[in-house]
DNA sequence: AAAATATAGTTTCATATGTAACTAATTTGA
DNA sequence: TCAAATTAGTTACATATGAAACTATATTTT
């Protein structure tokens, strides 16, 4: 059968991994401005200072295990939090290639005017769903999550 | 009240915006790694195919509607494909800042080779839902859409 | 207890990407 | 009708990112 365009029978349109990233990235991007033009964060230094502030004392390779994040960019995540004073480094006793990182008081102030914010944002984004969608889209996530990634935890 | 990890109250892995962009990155990596590995194409260069194939003479601008692709983005992946050999770029005889892409025959030949493995790809992941599943998620999926971004069209 | 191997994290280098400035053509509107 | 504004697309520059090499420490093996 030749090519014609009727058989292309793949439309971006309507092609999940496609419309799975541009919905996230249209997601990511609304909240990233939050605390991006806000308070200068990346969304690298977000993530880590997040799992920081619910891990306090964590290790460079464990924010990297959490935030799906590689260990090059959890390092320059951590020196710019640190460089901005958001974050302390304060060497491991029992291991002396680890650090132990935790926010400092600058940066738990900034976590907490963040945290609500982007509470916020995803309450507003997700109250366009009921409560019993919002939990089956979670649900959904999950299987493909575990399609996409049978090897590892994504979450 | 202190802050204490107890009352982070944001855990990264419940987020939706995380999970999403998680998900969605684990998604497209597995589906890049076809058209990468196999035929040295970015996931720009195989959407503006994709688009291309689908309306064979379509413009680069247009081309950045359907994909969500800003101009430069465009404008490099046509520049790669037509070096490829891939892509053609054919003077518009009614406006000269246009032109109107096509695919090439090879272009076509590597378009019609991807195609299967893609949709095969997706078939395996949303495998692991029901039909209705897979209904309810693009629902839900287009729900999210329009509150993330009320003032334009995602898909 | 060395020597070999592995791990934590950083640095380097090459490539990708986004923003802004630019060129060329077209449209608007006084 | 011609000057101003818009649009299509590219180029240049500055920054972000990923892979590989590297340093320093820890662990394993013999």
């Amino acid at each position: 059968m030749p090519y014609t365009p009727e058989n292309a029978a793949l439309r971006l349109s309507t092609f999940l991994p496609f419309r799975l990233s541009v919905l996230s990235n249209a997601i990511s991007q609304r909240i990233a401005e939050l605390y991006d033009r806000e308070f200068g964060l990346s969304i690298w230094q977000w993530r880590v200072m997040a799992v920081t502030a619910d891990s306090p004392g964590i290790s460079a390779t464990e924010i990297g295990q959490r935030t799906q994040m590689d260990k090059v960019a959890v390092s320059r995540a951590v020196a710019g939090l640190i460089e901005m004073g958001y974050l302390e480094r304060r060497p491991s006793t029992d291991d002396a290639r680890r650090s132990n990182l935790v926010l400092t008081k600058a940066g738990m102030g900034i976590y907490e005017l963040i945290v609500p914010l982007a509470l916020s944002e995803e309450a507003r984004l997700v109250s366009a769903l009921s409560d019993k969608e919002q939990a089956e889209l979670g649900r959904l996530m999950a299987k493909l999550a575990g399609a996409a990634s049978p090897e590892r935890d994504l979450w």
